[in-house]
RNA sequence: GCCGGCGUAGCUCAAUCGGCAGAGCGACGCAUUCGUAAUGCGUAGGUUAGCGGUUCAAUUCCGCUCGCCGGCUCCA
């Protein structure tokens, strides 16, 4: 009896019934036989010694292939865990799943490792990939597995089984190691070639803070040394344009322990920060929004009316003025709303959209406060916007451009969308809430663009579309959200007068574009590594007169610079050496680099050096000028080659 | 908040087994007047995060507090 397999490009042949992949793959050439780790079946992923019965679509997975590199760390973790339980026969096996770029085991142990224990755990990692032990794979039925596991004292395992619906569970095996698992695994533990053991964290059992704190070891794991040297080497180049560490050595920003969470913005800080800001301003006047600004310290009255006090107020920092209590705003929402109530509005004058850069304070857990990217205190750019229901699909389209505007096209960042759906904490009706996920996700159907959805993570007054960036390592931050709301102008009791006169409910849209200031600031510095565009960057040309007999046309040349254009130059007097002064200049990755001696001082001109491209000849200071404006006005992220003459060969 | 690690000069880091707290960079001063990534010499700079304990003696050992780092949870 023969099966009939179809192979990825098309072929069909024949083979014996209950043939191996393993042997299909000996069959199609040696070489595949010996890179493979897996096969897809019928688009199900399964071992290599899975014997086909039945005519197939069969696929021959290698850990070239992104889901074997998956399936190389998942086995890596299964290493791990049988590693830890020689050494640690107490240890509870909890979960290990394979993650991106790695994996993770969470074990319940006595006594949690210590960085050291990971040296002895890859040692003995080490051992059972020399043994080359085999994954074998067999079913049973869930009531025997949980009978098996809690003989073993593996509650964990026990409590997975019992929240599983299927009556046959899947258990692999390598050695005596023995683990709940779905799989498919290597063939062996030998063929596990490059791993490393990074770094011990507790995690709590199921993600839940009220159940136990398990100790999780990541690890990392690829098909050669070659490509872990290389990601190792990646991520201390990561550690490298680390935003805490380049906010220090560049002088933009600090968190001082008088103030854990409520950073402190230096003077170099402050001028990226009022470059975006009048990016903001220019963009939203643009855009038909009006600037307002709202108090910090409002009632508590107002964030009852808010619901705040009920869904937010953990979160919430208070005080008291006059024996009244009142909160430090951790949104700016209500504020916004009062304006909107200020006065009768008409159908006419919606949407309005009110614009705010404002200032709200949060208790952030102290653990999860981490340099600029999570602190206490932040300015989200924010915005409300007030509109006639029929206007929903118009404005939050307008939105997602606007992101979509900033992020690509001005800053160049790749970014991903979440839309967060009701949480379990939330006010109002499901009725309300479907009808606000279904706007958000037909405007994301409408522009065509990707997004996944967040089940649960929504506000706590509306659903939302969260943009997410990416840091240095890879770690995403929400910083773009826009919400839909139609909860506050119920409990606001909002309206406007309708081209029939009578009153309506308006809908709103709590929208934010860089999200926090502080935030995005963060992720600019990451992005560049510290070496901003030059409309970003504090300083953006330095001068650097060849010795103190320049000094005068340093001067002067400043001066011209600086005449009108509002452009950032400063002037490197120090009695020191050209070179010396260079360097300091591309520590500070300063743009540009103007070196004036007796040839520029004759001639009027200014030799210039830009951080990246070196020596680009002289200009005048003039040329020079116009180039630099033209470079700031127009945001770009690169100099303009033309303008300012080409690199030296 | 929870688990673990860490905290020495402005910055980066040394200091043997518990025995006088040090270097480089930076800052300042003097000399040097220099052409595209570090000129030389000198000076100042410390409650070793804070508080308490053990000890003849604590940067070192123990406890508590604060902060930071890596995660978990949470979020812009």
């Amino acid at each position: 009896m023969a099966v009939k397999i179809t192979l990825p490009d098309g072929s069909i042949k024949d083979y014996e019934r209950g043939v191996s992949a393993l042997e299909v793959a000996e069959s199609i050439s040696p070489r595949l036989a010996k890179a493979a780790i897996a096969v897809r079946v019928e688009g199900v992923m399964q071992d290599l010694d899975t014997e086909i019965k039945e005519d197939s679509l069969l696929q021959i997975i290698t850990v070239e292939q992104p889901e074997g590199l998956e399936i190389l760390r998942h086995s890596a973790a299964h290493i791990m865990a049988e590693a830890v339980k020689r050494l640690y026969p107490e240890a509870k096996l909890a979960i290990g799943p394979a993650i991106e770029n790695g994996f993770y085991y969470d074990f319940d142990v006595p006594d949690s490792f210590s960085p050291e224990d990971l040296g002895r755990i890859e040692d003995e990692m080490r051992r059972i990939i020399r043994e080359d032990q085999a994954f074998s794979h067999w079913e049973l039925d869930k009531e025997t597995a949980i009978r098996e596991f809690a003989a073993k004292g593996e509650e964990y395992k026990v409590e997975l089984l019992q929240d599983m619906d299927d009556e046959k569970v899947s258990i692999y095996r390598q050695g005596d190691f023995i683990d709940l698992c779905r799989g498919p695994h290597l063939p062996s533990t030998g063929r596990l070639k490059a791993f490393k053991l990074l770094n011990v964290a507790g995690a709590y059992w199921r993600g839940d803070s009220s159940r136990p704190m398990l100790q999780r070891i990541y690890g990392t794991a690829f098909a050669r040394q070659k490509d872990l040297d290389q990601y190792l080497q990646r991520l201390e180049e990561a550690a490298r344009r680390d935003h805490r560490r380049l906010g220090k050595e560049l002088d933009l920003f600090s968190l001082q322990d008088e103030g854990p969470g409520f950073p402190f913005l230096h003077p170099k800080g402050m001028v990226i920060w009022r470059a975006l800001e009048d990016f903001w301003r220019q963009e939203h006047r643009r855009r038909g929004y009006q600037e307002i600004k709202t108090p910090i310290i409002l009632s508590e009255s107002l964030w009852r009316q808010s619901g705040h006090w009920d869904h937010y107020r953990e979160n919430m920092y208070f005080t008291e003025i006059d024996n009244n209590t009142y909160a430090i705003k951790p949104m700016n929402c209500p504020g916004s709303v009062l304006l909107y109530r200020r006065r009768l509005q008409s159908y006419r004058d919606l949407p309005l959209r009110y614009c705010e850069l404002g200032l709200v304070h949060r208790h952030e857990l102290s653990g999860t406060l981490h340099g600029l990217m999570r602190v206490r205190c932040f300015h989200q750019d924010d915005a409300h916007i007030f509109m006639l229901p029929s206007q929903i699909q118009e404005e939050i389209e307008g939105v997602i451009e606007f992101i979509d505007y900033v992020y690509r096209d001005i800053f160049g960042l790749n970014y991903r969308v979440e839309l967060s759906t009701k949480p379990e904490n939330a006010m109002g009706p499901d009725e309300i809430w479907d009808v606000a996920t279904e706007a958000l996700r037909q405007a994301m159907e409408a522009k065509g663009m990707p997004y996944k959805i967040n089940e649960g993570d929504g506000a706590f007054y509306g659903p939302k579309l969260d943009f997410h960036l990416e840091d240095c390592l890879g770690r995403t931050w929400q910083c773009g959200t826009i919400q839909l709301d139609f909860m506050f102008p119920e409990r606001f009791d909002l309206t406007y007068v309708g081209e029939d006169g009578n009153e309506h409910r308006p809908v709103m849209i709590h929208r934010v574009i860089f999200g926090a200031l502080e935030r995005f600031i963060g992720i600019l510095i990451e992005e560049f590594a510290g070496a901003f565009p030059a409309w970003l960057a504090p300083i953006q040309a330095r001068i650097i007169p060849v010795g103190d007999r320049f000094l005068d046309y340093a001067k002067g040349v400043q001066n011209q610079l600086m005449a009108d254009d509002h452009l950032r130059i400063d002037l490197d007097r120090r009695d020191e050496k050209v070179g010396y002064k260079i360097r300091h200049a591309q520590l500070e990755k300063i743009p540009y680099m103007l070196i004036v001696g007796e040839k520029e001082e004759a001639a009027g001109t200014v030799s210039v050096r830009h951080r990246q491209l070196g020596d680009l000849g002289s200009l005048s200071v003039e040329a020079f000028r116009e180039a630099l404006c033209q470079e700031v006005k127009s945001m770009s992220l690169a100099p303009d080659q033309d303008k300012l003459g080409k690199p030296m060969p």
